[in-house]
DNA sequence: TTAAACTTTCAGAAAATACTGAAACTTCAG
DNA sequence: CTGAAGTTTCAGTATTTTCTGAAAGTTTAA
């Protein structure tokens, strides 16, 4: 490994727990993305210094963020691993994931505290804000996966609209009057 | 507190490491939110079982974030805290924090590992990579900070559009091709 | 000044999390 | 079958993170 290779995969690793999971699961990755071929589970531990174990334990968890699979090659009875598919799709599965994990359990705590009535006033501005909360996760995960839902094609001009974003929408409303 | 108040400030704990700090400050910010009045360290600490050294610990990691406020009441010379802004900027501020955290030093790692030549085959590969995150990374912080800088009626109406954006995205095109 | 009423800091203890390595398990060629 | 070549599991250990509480610091009223 290279310098400049090692400190991107260091980084990944130092960024990991803030992406979602520990040191080694991000090193991991990083050594996943930046390497052209697979690599075996014994590669993996070597290159970054760590358990076979460990390796068995951080690729359980790469898949279930579905970010890594699994190849074979042929003569040949190991696993190699590779990311699974392109930095666009990584990206959209770290969102949908920490979705999952950060929003949807809050989103049924709350809507389950809605249920009942409020039983005084403290209750009730308790669950005025719970409702605000609920709100605003809710609208925010539908948005986000409409966006998930586009073509990468018409996502990307998206993007790229950038500030015309709100350009566009005045658009739409003199479209909507003089149509 | 009631059974409901609790389970939802117990919650923030659970989900406080998941959003970027820890259980007890997760605790602290969701007791914070749920209350109508701003509260001293002091009933923070007894509502949370907490000692008071955490909760001056806490309430600065509350701070660096943006998330809390401080207060005084007449004739007191206790400090009390409550959160800062609304549900909306409370989101947007989260946003943006991790944005600080999770997202800026990697950009400018990815940038200083630009600068310089590849070395080799493998390196070639491993820059490529690294060019097609940092597009990314940067397209998405982007997109980010232009939603954040557009005014909430405005955002309201975007996030309301959901599936329509798409449409809204052909139209502009008609738009200018006819206009 | 002084001292009461607070807040902050931080060393050490406690709790949570991650890692190792050996044993158990799986798969498959012969 | 058998055993070689691999993977997974998990009890125990190491590391990291969080929490406590006592001491130090700050502010203000008198």
């Amino acid at each position: 490994m290279t310098a400049k290779i090692e400190s991107f995969v260091m980084h990944c690793g130092e960024m990991g727990s803030r992406w979602g999971f520990n040191r080694t699961v991000g090193q991991m990755y990083g050594l996943l993305i930046i390497n052209e071929e697979a690599l075996s589970a014994v590669q993996i531990s070597e290159a970054l210094n760590i358990s076979r174990g460990n390796v068995s334990m951080g690729i359980k968890e790469l898949q279930s963020w579905r970010l890594v699979q699994v190849q074979h090659k042929p003569k040949d009875r190991k696993e190699y691993y590779s990311p699974a598919g392109s930095i666009w799709e990584m990206a959209t599965r770290v969102f949908e994931e920490r979705r999952k994990r950060e929003v949807d359990p809050t989103l049924s705590l709350l809507r389950d505290n809605l249920l009942d009535e409020p039983g005084n006033q403290q209750e009730q501005f308790a669950q005025d804000k719970m409702h605000e909360i609920h709100d605003l996760l809710e609208t925010i995960t539908n948005w986000a996966s409409e966006l998930q839902n586009m073509s990468p094609a018409k996502l990307n001009t998206l993007m790229k609209l950038g500030a015309g974003v709100s350009k566009v929408i005045d658009m739409k409303d003199k479209f909507l009057k003089n149509g």
